[in-house]
DNA sequence: GTTGAGCGTT
């Protein structure tokens, strides 16, 4: 018996084994090949991501890595969680989310109408190729991600008074 | 060379 306290409730703390893990606490300097080179040797690695800031475009701080096979990504977590890599000490955790959100594919993706009225049945076999794309695979993690999407980004509030940028610019000649 | 605790874009 374990006095440890298993909360279910947040799937942060207990991600499901998974091939893809999250990698935290990253330097900034380090790559992706640095990532490829550690983690390639629990198995083979189906690809590896920084995540990089969008202004910026420098890392931040985190990183997310494909295994192939669930049971070299289980020992790569194992291992790899609080190893040292380039001076810090990185967390590694299964991932929640898979992939970068999704886009809906913005139509209309319900069973294609039974309704046999029409004698001209014109195209109902489109829907199938967003399945073979594998938009409907990634469902049931949206609901992470409409959480952490919620809040507009506060970096653009610089925007939001022009007159402010004046009180700066001391202006020497 | 900014010090974390953070789950994602082309």
């Amino acid at each position: 018996f374990k006095g440890e306290t298993y909360n279910h409730s947040d799937a942060r703390a207990n991600p499901d084994p998974n091939t893809c893990l999250g990698v935290f606490g990253l330097s900034l300097y380090t790559t992706e090949r640095d990532l490829r080179e550690v983690f390639s040797r629990y198995g083979p690695l189906a690809g590896v991501n920084v995540v990089y800031d969008q202004r910026t475009g420098r890392s931040r701080g985190f990183a997310f890595v494909y295994f192939e096979r669930i049971d070299d990504a289980k020992e790569a977590m194992e291992r790899a969680n609080g190893m040292e890599l380039d001076g810090r000490r990185i967390r590694v955790d299964y991932s929640i989310t898979k992939r970068p959100h999704t886009p809906t594919p913005g139509i209309y993706m319900g069973r294609p109408t039974h309704s046999s009225g029409g004698s001209s049945s014109s195209g109902g076999r489109r829907r199938d190729s967003y399945y073979e794309r594998g938009y409907d695979r990634y469902d049931r993690y949206d609901e992470y991600d409409y959480r952490y999407r919620r809040s507009p980004s506060p970096y653009y509030s610089r925007y939001r008074s022009r007159s402010r940028s004046r009180s700066y610019s001391p202006r020497r000649y």
